[in-house]
DNA sequence: CTACGTGCAAAGGATTTGCCAGGCT
DNA sequence: AGCCTGGCAAATCCTTTGCACGTAG
């Protein structure tokens, strides 16, 4: 788990306090960083769970009400090109975010609850090398998802995807 | 390229012919076949890849001319509901669908040709289903897309060195 | 100062749905 | 004959984009 950054520097200079994580990497990017990159930059940070566009226009706009739709989606596509962000599909039709930075991890999600637990898991790995070499090929990327539910609460929760999208977890539980 | 059935050349596709795997387990389900729902089961069960609704909506009206893309929304929705379909997100913006009916298998993707290879691994399978009981989870459904290049047949000369580091060599879906 | 970022709204692509006609059991 | 399905097009949902202006470097 990665706490709070405790750079001492906490000046209150408007706000470009303390560069994030995410700042940062963007500024050895060679990104032109605006005070709404900054501020996604910031919530992107912060955030522990994997939110989409929507959620991160949310949170942003609770900061700072300067900042448009249209850009938070510019903004995460741009991260996403610079290997910053990694995009994620749960199966909602939208897109979730996650920091590239925070590791290497999948993800378990409760069809009954929508929770995501993320995890690690060594001998994966080693295993889907395995595989890859068995047919020649060398991993670029990979992408495991469980989707399960709790072995005793067994509650059928008939849920109706209704209009929108397909069924999938619209909530990460925090 | 698809041949000419050489079955029953005199009958126009009426039906009644012989029932597909996936009529079949439509009609199990005790779903209502209707002259499209067969002409799209059939599709499905010819199937070897993994199309998206427009082209199975290709491949349908190339055999019968008699359905709208609306109709081959609805009846893959159908199916995937009922267990006969799972649908899949190589990331392209599109769907995919893939008989369930064909056993567990994942996919590696070659991300230089867009080629997909499906495999099975029973390592695997057993690997996931600890890790779910280690979370106290039953699993409902797991997905595992491995995206790889080719080891030896790489000889990429497009070498991009950009700002900082990482690849970023996006490319997507087909 | 110049190139690039941003806001707004309209465009766009994929998927869904209302309504009425028609087919399957 | 009834209920459900299928067509068509309008409606949604998510995401991208054109244009005019503000700002980082």
């Amino acid at each position: 788990m990665d706490h709070a950054t405790h750079t001492h520097a906490k000046a209150p200079q408007g706000k470009g306090a303390d560069p994030t994580r995410i700042e940062r990497l963007c500024i050895e990017r060679g990104l032109k960083m605006t005070g709404q990159r900054r501020l996604i930059a910031r919530v992107l940070s912060e955030a522990e769970d994997h939110p989409d566009v929507e959620e991160l226009y949310r949170r942003a706009i609770a900061l700072d009400s300067k900042v448009s739709i249209a850009t938070v989606y510019r903004t995460v596509r741009l991260l996403e090109e610079k290997g910053i962000l990694e995009r994620r599909d749960f199966g909602g039709g939208r897109s979730r975010y996650d920091p590239a930075d925070r590791g290497h991890h999948h993800h378990l999600i409760d069809v009954d609850t929508g929770t995501v637990i993320e995890f690690e898991d060594e001998e994966f790995e080693r295993l889907v090398e395995g595989i890859a070499a068995r047919y020649g090929f060398t991993l670029v990327q990979q992408r495991l998802e469980l989707f399960g539910k709790k072995a005793d609460a067994a509650p059928d929760a008939r849920r109706r995807p209704g209009p929108g999208a397909g069924p999938g977890a619209k909530k990460d539980g925090e």
